[in-house]
DNA sequence: TTGAAAGCGCTAACAG
DNA sequence: CTGTTAGCGCTTTCAA
């Protein structure tokens, strides 16, 4: 049985109510200092801990917080909630995680079962449009803040990253490096999907590159998608054939390697690739990519900052973080990039 | 505010404890129809959803359970992870999940945080032997089960695998595919990497192939291992050579192979590779790698099932899962090991 | 078949 | 500075 606070009330003869004030206010001088004492030691020697429970029943709060991300297999999310946590931690609450790997109704299942075990906020990344309704309740009853990405109508706050910007710096990369046909792998049913390829074409835009729609490939984000796009691009006639490619995530990128491999291409002297998210395995890659890196921990500490502040003051605001460009080896001005580059400018 | 029994009690005209009694036991016979009818309505109506806090308050019970593992970023205890959750939520109990990061001061302090919090029990895979006084300190106060790997001087219960088999296994393959020297790129500081050294070791014995300690290198689990270790394989005498390597794990494997490639020697034609973990990278690899999978998702859910076993009675047994060799393309029978092996059996 | 009452461990007025 | 009292929402004897 564990020592509550009677027990130490007795062990140190004083009224439960003191022992709850010596242990919660440890700063207050409402107490005097040989009565504290007595209390402290004998919470020491009963080697107390609190009862939770209790003191959520009392509080209304429980100090517990929910999390609904997609899966955990990718760095990605799994660097995100370990940001989450460490933040949790520090404030002194525990984390209830839960993953529905792509399933709509789980997505609405879990969001339901965490406001109904009474945590005090939610944070999630919000993934099917047909769970809105659902959120827009949800955020009546509960603190929610979104992460990665963002339903706009939702007034929860959102802690995204600049994933247009990325695609931005990606492509402006490729451009820089003498590149001018620049193809992109991309995902258009998707906001990130969609947010990076408005980077792709604004960075076209402003260094005066005509767009070309044929350039663009549906890839997904996973390694098959990145493949096949591959094996479409590879069916341009050769003499259009874009000298670079920009993917909208890591794994498909390295799928598309492959392949470009496979069909005898080289990457970055045939053909260069950027991928995005800075995945831990991009750099063992037979080539290591170059990339976009998100702030995937920072992300998930500000995230939780936010449900603090939120559930504090009921108020906190929306932040954009900001991204990187790695550049590793699978980008380099190829030669034949070069040569048209030369021809373009006479 | 959120509707308590009282609500529905007044709601229906009956009194809280009739509530109680309708809304727990929903075959009992101890209520009438049209009372429990009444009830079922009102909290219906309410949207009535229990407190947690006040039902653990008096069962004694959180439901909440604890998970302490070193990291979410490799698919094998993602998985595991995941397993866990899907029958705690079966179980109606919510999974804190608390990782490490391998640094053992996290490990000890997570797993007390857990038994402070409250927690009805705790899974866990133990990583630091320094822990493993205050593992013995613990299973007295709470219910543990060990994943993965287990202290065999605790008497809590584990789950584990059979890695000994596993290695004896892949080992057995590049034997039958007529493999004669085989290295092995191990771990020795750790559990699992001795049961797989010890399988290698026993499948050598048992074909009677000499065990040669030259050929077994100190590799860890990551790619840098890997590589370096492959590095070290490449300076013995081109005629000593072996023409297979078991690594002790994917990622290891993924780094030798990519070693070997950069050295000009081809995977499987000059050198066969079998890695261990099935990781979900390991079919995109540049050579498709041929490993042992381990059942993770199952480790997770008969894990979390002993775990409930465990809080009930106070008792559950411990169980080692088996492992399946997947064949992929990193292993085939060289030719230079066909021709050594005709010469052997001359 | 139902209700009254006690109590889980803790906090927070309100007195003293 | 400290104790008394009440009550959070729920379960569970024990009576009625």
């Amino acid at each position: 049985m564990a020592t509550t606070l009677k027990d130490i009330a007795k062990e140190a003869g004083v009224s439960v109510c003191t022992v709850s004030r010596v242990l919660n206010n440890p700063k207050s001088i409402q107490v005097r200092d040989e009565t504290r004492r007595r209390v402290l030691v004998a919470a020491q020697r009963l080697n107390y801990r609190p009862n939770i429970m209790a003191r959520g029943l009392v509080k209304k709060r429980t100090n517990l917080i929910g999390v609904v991300v997609s899966s955990l297999t990718n760095s990605f999310l799994s660097e995100t909630v370990q940001g989450i946590q460490d933040v949790a931690e520090e404030l002194g609450c525990s984390v209830l995680l839960y993953t529905h790997r792509h399933n709509p109704a789980k997505e609405a299942e879990y969001l339901q079962v965490l406001r109904d075990k009474g945590v005090d906020g939610i944070i999630w990344m919000p993934v099917f449009e047909s769970n809105l309704p659902l959120a827009l309740e949800l955020e009546k009853e509960i603190p929610l803040i979104q992460i990665h990405t963002a339903f706009k109508s939702l007034t929860s706050p959102y802690v995204t990253a600049e994933h247009e910007k990325g695609a931005y710096l990606a492509t402006e990369h490729l451009i820089k490096l003498g590149h001018r046909r620049i193809a992109h792998f991309g995902i258009s049913n998707d906001t990130h999907g969609k947010l990076r390829h408005l980077g792709y074409l604004r960075a076209l835009t402003e260094y005066q590159i005509p767009y070309d729609p044929r350039l663009v490939f549906e890839a997904g984000y996973d390694w098959h998608g990145g493949y096949a796009s591959a094996r479409e691009f590879l069916k341009l006639p050769v003499d259009q054939r874009p000298t670079a490619v920009f993917c909208c995530g890591d794994l498909a990128a390295w799928g598309a390697i492959q392949c470009f491999k496979k069909a005898g291409l080289e990457v970055p002297e045939d053909v260069a690739v950027v991928g995005f998210d800075d995945l831990t395995i991009t750099p063992w890659m037979e080539v290591p990519l170059t990339t976009i890196a998100l702030p995937k921990v920072e992300t998930g500490r500000v995230a939780m900052g936010k449900l603090d502040e939120k559930i504090q003051t009921g108020e906190a605001e929306s932040v954009c973080l900001d991204v990187r460009l790695i550049i590793r080896e699978s980008s380099r001005a190829s030669r034949l990039a070069g040569v048209l580059n030369r021809a373009q400018n006479c």
